[in-house]
DNA sequence: ATGACGGAAGTTTTCCGA
């Protein structure tokens, strides 16, 4: 299965860019963030034409989370449970995967808050609700073998993250409170895929749109895809897409993508006879 | 220290993003 998250910065601008990476990409799931797209706006028809299925939270001008998905969604969950959250930053639902232990993917996306500054009001928000995911979560690991916990953390984990970490230091995304609350999410027993595979830094998912920042690879790793313990030995592949953000009238954030073999995969390519 | 770019709302300017 491939899963991928992409914050889009306005669905409503990045539409034709989403449904040709989704023609060429194929991905089994697709979480979007930052739709900025009222429901009753939602573009579910060019969606529903590429063969997606389409679940969407919205308000106006800001926030929005969706998730575009090629086999049918059940269980879904508007909001962190008990949670009264007027901004719409979380969707999550599960997909048959009879190959996967428990016999489903469960999906979460996340538009976790930007905080804005560190010590504003925002920032306090923004922890808040960090600390509301992870009582959450705990719960979802406990009912959920094969979970992903994927989307627009915000936080750029550690140093390699980001690509100045002096002129960064005790900045919004790279602060010590924010950084625990990302290693609160881990601690729980979740694992961010693309380490799985690149130890190295300079790998980022974001870069400003201003002083030419993508082009000098200015930028931050803040874009994550969490694997539950059960799915990180199934975790084939995971990399960032840098070609959507080289677009005219790009996000500023480039998708990230996930891979994960089902047993059945692994067998056939075990048995395959030699010649 | 500030602004630089881009989107949205909605009307020429402001808020927000990270």
């Amino acid at each position: 299965m491939k899963v991928a998250t992409w914050n889009v910065n306005s669905l409503r601008v990045r539409l034709p860019q989403v449904l040709a990476w989704l023609a060429q990409e194929q991905p089994d799931v697709l979480a979007l963030q930052e739709t900025k797209v009222t429901d009753d706006a939602f573009p579910a028809v060019p969606l529903q034409a590429l063969g997606y299925d389409t679940l969407y939270s919205g308000e106006p001008s800001y926030n929005g989370v969706a998730l575009l998905s090629r086999r049918p969604p059940t269980e879904v969950q508007i909001g962190i449970p008990g949670f009264a959250d007027p901004q719409r930053r979380c969707i999550a639902a599960s997909y048959a995967a009879s190959d996967l232990p428990g016999g489903s993917l469960r999906v979460v996306n996340l538009y976790v808050p930007n905080g804005q500054s560190v010590g504003s009001e925002r920032y306090a928000y923004k922890l808040h609700w960090l600390s509301r995911l992870n009582d959450w979560l705990r719960t979802e690991l406990s009912e959920r073998p094969s979970l992903l916990v994927l989307g627009d953390y915000n936080i750029a984990p550690d140093d390699r993250d980001v690509h100045d970490p002096i002129a960064w230091k005790d900045h919004i995304a790279v602060s010590v409170p924010e950084r625990l609350a990302f290693c609160g999410l881990l601690d729980l027993g979740l694992t961010d895929a693309f380490r799985l595979f690149e130890p190295l830094a300079g790998h980022f998912s974001w870069w400003d749109y201003r002083t030419d920042a993508f082009r000098r690879n200015l930028g931050l790793r803040i874009d994550h895809i969490l694997v539950s313990q059960p799915l990180v030995g199934g975790c084939i592949a995971c990399h960032i897409d840098r070609a959507p953000r080289k677009a005219v009238r790009p996000s500023d954030h480039a998708p990230v993508v996930v891979e994960i073999a089902v047993p059945a995969t692994n067998q056939t390519i075990d048995s395959t006879p030699l010649t």
